[in-house]
DNA sequence: GTGAAAGCGCTAACAA
DNA sequence: TTGTTAGCGCTTTCAC
């Protein structure tokens, strides 16, 4: 059996609370009895159960964390994000992954409650409805998303697309296609938004395509659609999406950024590894699971605003895929043999 | 307040004990009580509080997984099979991710190990003595590397070799060059052994380059020294070394796979990815975090033998970064050219 | 087959 | 400042 708070009493001739006491608010206790039991804590190794001390406060120093796919590099950045922060407060986090399975949410979720202080949320696609209907009293941070009533850290994806457009525009092209991702994404909204507004604003032509799975074969599948759109550049849902369409577009031949630009999102450490490396949209997942894990233990001592808000920057990694427009004449040269 | 056996008891009629009973030990009860019982737990939504039936069993339902770093997809494909089959088995599992620092272990391992029933330690690079010092009593399953005295599950590195400098040999390659990873890492040892033993086998030469990071970076050092070696083939540490390979390669102008082929190990997502295709060794990840539940499982149960040993096998996926070796005289002219 | 009571390890009133 | 007591929600003897 592990040592208990009793043995401790016991070697330091104290009772159980001034044990207690002096290890969980030491100032309500003389510094030499203090001294005397931490020093037999320390002798025998002390270290108080967690589940016995969150029976009596009620609070587990538990986080769970719900992501889609942990094998998604995205997530992954959100997941080490959360687990810093969460060590750091000396909490815990249990990690469920619903392997992009949101019918099994509202039951990981119920099963999660019970055992955490707070929860973080990470399901870009799941319907709003199931979250009000899982409606734990369980406090719950919303990521890349916002959902009317819930504390949410989202990334300014408008932004992004913002600096995406400006810098294709820069490079002198006219007409950029989107490959978007999966139509119940509010990232995917987000973005199509930030594209639209300043497409229009920069007076860049903006071709819609999908939407297609957020996947490598989502890409693959778009790329001959893109290539076919007559845009001189292609902007991808994510940076997966965007690997698919190179390397489709390696297969054909075609030359990028020569012929066509390409555009991601997220930058995943893939991103800076493929040949050109690939131009993105940087969004600090990273950050973002420490904002949320920040905003959870905020809510669990003070409350604060009901559902406070958090907005993170994105920032444009110009890489080796997106470059000067090619001259529109070539291509619609291009088109033109085509259609012989 | 959430629910407890008390609202469940008074709810039925019965007494706490009958409860407890009637969900834990069904055939301990009456069919018209437990029925009467279940109904009542059904209504009023009622879970047992984990933390509270731990205090008293001993134990909490929980797992430990340790992993190096959770951005690695080889270690994500472990948490995947750690998580599916310790969900299945009604276990919620705990995770910890290292960032690669050592050192950080024993303490995480500790804080770990009283919460957790089990833990699952990835670790591939820890020195030995640093889990013995750590000993706890708390039964610990290792993936990915056998020490004396303790429970492993591992995959056949040395079979994957096999495997892999056969295929060469039958390509015609008669010259490969090995781009070693980490001194430290267990499996690094066994894919070394595997390696040298067919090598000598099938008459083939093997060129033993580093240790390298086992980075992407890592494999972009090794790409120069690799190609000089005079090899037509190239295995690498693992797909990310590989594809740092290929990437320095491919910014050279060589050709893959007809000046030089590349073969991988692991099969990351993304060495199907990559264009071309990579040649790899699959490695079961994802068995290997089921199997390793699986041991920790039947260790918490009956004790079985002291410290069971799984080994899973391994697979080669020819893709496209492997074909039949470049005739020698074009390697030789090559080389002669070069040192003109 | 069921209930009463004890107690897991800890903290929080309440006394002293 | 410290000790005593009660009790968190549950399982498990031990009676009945």
């Amino acid at each position: 059996m592990a040592v208990t708070i009793k043995d401790v009493a016991a070697a330091a001739g104290v009772s159980q609370s001034t044990v207690s006491r002096a290890l969980s608010m030491p100032e309500l206790v003389s510094p030499v009895t203090r001294a005397r039991v931490q020093a037999a804590a320390r002798r025998l190794g002390y270290e108080p159960n967690r589940a016995a001390r969150g029976l009596i406060t009620g609070r587990t120093a538990n986080l769970g964390l719900v992501v889609p796919d942990l094998a998604n590099p995205l997530f992954a950045a959100v997941v080490k994000g959360v687990q810093a922060a969460a060590r750091a407060a000396d909490y815990s986090v249990f990690i469920a992954d619903t392997d992009e399975d949101a019918s099994a949410e509202p039951g990981l979720l119920r099963a999660l409650a019970k055992q955490v202080d707070g929860i973080v949320l990470c399901s870009p696609r799941s319907p709003d409805a199931e979250l009000t209907e899982a409606g734990t009293d369980t406090p719950v941070v919303l990521m890349n998303r916002q959902v009317a009533g819930y504390p949410a850290v989202t990334v300014d994806n408008a932004d992004g697309m913002r600096q995406a457009v400006e810098h294709l525009a820069a490079l002198g092209h006219r007409r950029v296609c989107y490959v978007a991702g999966p139509r119940s994404s509010w990232s995917n909204g987000q973005r199509e938004q930030g594209l639209r507004a300043t497409a229009e604003a920069v007076g860049v032509d903006l071709v819609h395509l999908g939407h297609f799975p957020p996947r490598f074969d989502g890409g693959v599948a778009a790329a001959d659609l893109a290539l076919a759109s007559g845009a001189s550049a292609v902007v991808a849902y994510n940076d997966i999406v965007a690997l698919g369409l190179l390397s489709r577009l390696g297969a054909r031949g075609v030359a990028v950024p020569d012929r066509i630009s390409v555009l991601g999102c997220d930058d995943i450490p893939m991103s800076a590894m493929t040949h050109p490396a690939l131009t993105t949209v940087a969004v600090p997942q990273h950050e973002a699971g420490r904002a949320a894990v920040a905003m959870l233990l905020a809510l669990l001592s003070d409350a604060g605003p009901t559902a406070p808000q958090r907005e993170l920057a994105t920032q444009l990694v110009v890489r080796a895929t997106t470059g000067v427009a090619p001259d529109p004449a070539a291509l619609t040269d291009r088109r033109a043999d085509r259609s012989r």
